[in-house]
DNA sequence: TGTACATCAGTGAACGCGCGTTCACTGATGTAC
DNA sequence: TGTACATCAGTGAACGCGCGTTCACTGATGTAC
């Protein structure tokens, strides 16, 4: 069968997504090239015609993933009044949502661990996408200079990062939403 | 060979504190069976004189580790003066000593986002230990009541844990110690 | 316009590797007589 | 006291399985003539 010219680019864009929802839920080693095919409706056999191993669909789900969340964040931040955007963050990041949806939420809180020991290439890879990451969300940090601003991303993403992480561990809802609440009110409290 | 009575035991608990670094530094998939007899000097096959199966070693191995982690913070705490032991807790667990030594640290932060993939038999031993971990910790906590020292364990825990995890992510050392100090500042400035 | 050939995304059997697990065996020491 | 046997932690070859990767093949469509 021959394909539309543009076909191939979006078979690529295709398990590139369905590889970082599973990435995701899964972790980096437990989604199999094999699932993320069948994901997509393809078999194993194709993905060799998409990428060159698969650290390089890692990499780009990882990239992925980074995007759609910040995407996410910047949505509901820009939606906020003006000086308060960063509330928003904190509201959409520590809600029950995000919480019971890795694999549609943050590649740190879902990843954490595995990304600290995760090989050099890919690790240079990550720390550009953090990079990315961070820097849209430095302008809606609250503080005025950006050293504070910079300080408070460091603080509210470690504990959004940490609460989302305990919670996940948690399977009763009561006390995962206590986890959620107690970092949101102690968030929005701080930094007034 | 014939072994002295205590003989097993000890080996056992060797194996057992081996597996608790590997699993830590490595990640719960990443500790082969294999790997961790020839840290404690032995060959693989000796393994099922001691343990069922691999996740019987995993769930005694994290249980070492809550211990481990529980029984240094503790004994901070308990070195502090009465009232501020939480902020020997704070600068010990992050401390660069502890962001640097994963394979000696804080199971939660080590494992993260595996701990909360774990199954169903796996996820009720790790709540065991979660909670006898964070019922040791809760006397140290600041507040007058239960219900705030609950809070504030879960506040102080989650920045804790998501900033170790953050830093552990950075390979530079400066951006490492800006994580640690920032947490760490903003917490000791909390709860005041 | 029709025919032969080229293209190339996708298929599915096959391979090697690492890992968890099994098992027949070892050999030092304790026990029975 | 000496001999035959039992015990059992530890050994290392072997097995099955899942996974990443390879490769000869397919077949629909475009292109050359």
């Amino acid at each position: 069968m021959r394909y539309q010219p543009e076909h191939k680019a979006e078979i690529h864009q295709k398990i590139v997504k369905d590889a970082a929802r599973r990435v995701r839920s899964e972790g980096l080693s437990g989604a199999a090239v094999s699932a993320v095919m069948r994901d997509t409706g393809l078999t194993h056999g194709g993905f060799y015609k998409h990428f060159q191993n698969k650290d390089e669909l890692l990499t780009e789900s990882l990239s992925e993933s980074f995007r759609e969340i910040a995407d996410r964040l910047t949505r509901e931040a820009e939606q906020a009044p003006v000086g308060v955007a960063w509330k928003a963050i904190v509201k959409t990041y520590l809600s029950p949502e995000h919480c019971d949806h890795a694999e549609q939420g943050c590649p740190v809180a879902a990843l954490a661990s595995e990304l600290a020991r995760a090989d050099q290439t890919m690790k240079g890879r990550i720390l550009e996408d953090l990079a990315r990451y961070q820097n849209r969300m430095l302008p809606f940090m609250p503080g005025r200079k950006s050293a504070e601003k910079q300080q408070a991303f460091f603080v509210i993403f470690s504990t959004m990062i940490g609460a989302i992480t305990l919670a996940r561990i948690l399977p009763d809802p009561g006390m995962r939403a206590k986890v959620l609440d107690s970092a949101r009110e102690f968030l929005l409290a701080s930094f007034g």
